[in-house]
DNA sequence: CTCTAAAGGTCTGAAGTTCGACCATTGACC
DNA sequence: GGTCAATGGTCGAACTTCAGACCTTTAGAG
């Protein structure tokens, strides 16, 4: 006879089908051709700037060089890059980089609750890493180059002469945030956002008035992180976010 | 001649460095034996229930149904399941299974650093968590089942006979209020958390002072999420984590 | 008792990935 | 101007994964 079994706890949905995460196997190619793509669109490789070398690259990414050399094949035939060889060659990023997911709302169609979901995840994990930051600050754990990266990165972004160049600068500026938080998992998180927040951003007009309001949280973000006022930059990055969000939501439903 | 590059931002550290990830590829049955350890130790699947059968579990995990036997194989040498055919078959969860990672600091040497911030990562989502489930009970989101779910797991909880039996229960009610948050990024998040959790936890040996100053704990917020009040769910939950990451700390130096 | 459905077990060829060794090109330095 | 080192380009053998068809076992329905 059968013992009797511990049954799995009754649940509206079981929990493994929301815990389970899918296995990306077996396509290397394309999730680096997406982290490149990401990497891009955000502006850490920006227009005119090198790749690392494709050894360096592969380590990176932890894949081998022939999938690696696949991925920037595609960009390359995408007219995202082009590589040249030889002794301080290599692949360079160029400008007309818009190839992936072009203007319009088009490009989100169907993607609309996941989005939401995305504006709640961001308006959550940015203020997490904006308060940590400003706590390393407080506990003198910035380098000189940590507090100059952030000065930089700030100016970058009043100092955009476009709206793409302002796109790329303002992901800088989060991304440098997330970095200087210390953490790798919300360094993870906020690329995830901030790549998720591009591909809304792409689909609205940019108003000079939302720029504007942005530059002026942007500042009292650093300002309480270079405080180290841990409690005010959670605040008011969660104030940017969800004023992002809210502007958002508006115009994609 | 070349036209002069715009540079890439110069930083502490390079951005690319921080936010390109390894991807996994290629070892798809090793991502897989690690989501089912996972998903057996949190107590998704408790000793005595039974795993779906192989080719749900396969599409699940978007694996191939070859690529999952072999995960479950190697489970089943571990002691962790056991697989019996015929209909009504299938793999059964054992009880001894502390099989992966057993109790010991030994388990977490070298990785303090990461535990630390996977306590910093924790208390950031799971209080998230929580007030965005608080504020869909406010919007009348939640089905009676969600409710029961969330009942259910919180009896549980006070109703575990022993240390083990609490510790899962305890994984799955702080991944109910992920679900009952509506956000797979946050479930997503959440999972990650409590397997770091865990890992410490087995570590350290349990207080019953502990674990009643947690019951009360877990029973506010439940309240707060069903009272609909997101920023009491948030405060309760960050209190919650902090304590127990401070416990944490202080045993693991 | 028999049949059937539901589960695990097995097999094979195609396709993707890896790793390492080696080739080709080109700018920089002497 | 020649050498060399850094960089991309190419190839192939070994391994992993995939897809799906098919077999075997077993409990329950009739």
């Amino acid at each position: 006879m059968r013992r009797p079994r511990e049954t799995v706890p009754v649940t509206a949905e079981r929990l493994d089908r929301v815990v389970l995460r899918p296995i990306r196997a077996h396509h290397a190619f394309e999730a680096c051709v997406e982290q490149l793509a990401i990497a891009i669109r955000l502006g850490i490789y920006p227009p005119g700037s090198m790749l690392p070398p494709e050894r360096d690259l592969a380590e990176l990414l932890a894949v081998s060089r022939a999938t690696l050399r696949e991925a920037i094949s595609a960009l390359r035939s995408a007219g995202v890059v082009r590589t040249r060889r030889g002794r301080g060659g290599g692949t360079e990023v160029l400008d007309a980089a818009p190839a992936t997911g072009r203007r319009g709302l088009g490009a989100i169609i169907g993607r609309v609750e996941d989005l939401r979901d995305a504006l709640e995840f961001r308006a959550i994990v940015e203020p997490g890493a904006a308060g940590l930051a400003a706590a390393r600050c407080a506990r003198d754990e910035f380098s000189s180059d940590d507090r100059a990266a952030l000065t930089a990165a700030l100016d970058a972004v009043d100092r955009a002469p476009d709206e793409a160049i302002h796109r790329r600068a303002d992901s800088i500026l989060h991304l440098t945030v997330a970095r200087l938080s210390g953490s790798t998992r919300l360094i993870t998180a906020v690329t995830d956002a901030q790549d998720d927040l591009h591909t809304m951003l792409q689909a609205i007009p940019v108003l000079p008035r939302n720029i504007k309001h942005s530059s002026t949280q942007h500042r009292a973000i650093v300002a309480a992180i270079f405080a180290g006022n841990e409690s005010r930059a959670n605040r008011v990055m969660h104030q940017h976010c969800s004023d992002t969000a809210a502007l958002l939501r508006g115009l994609l439903g």
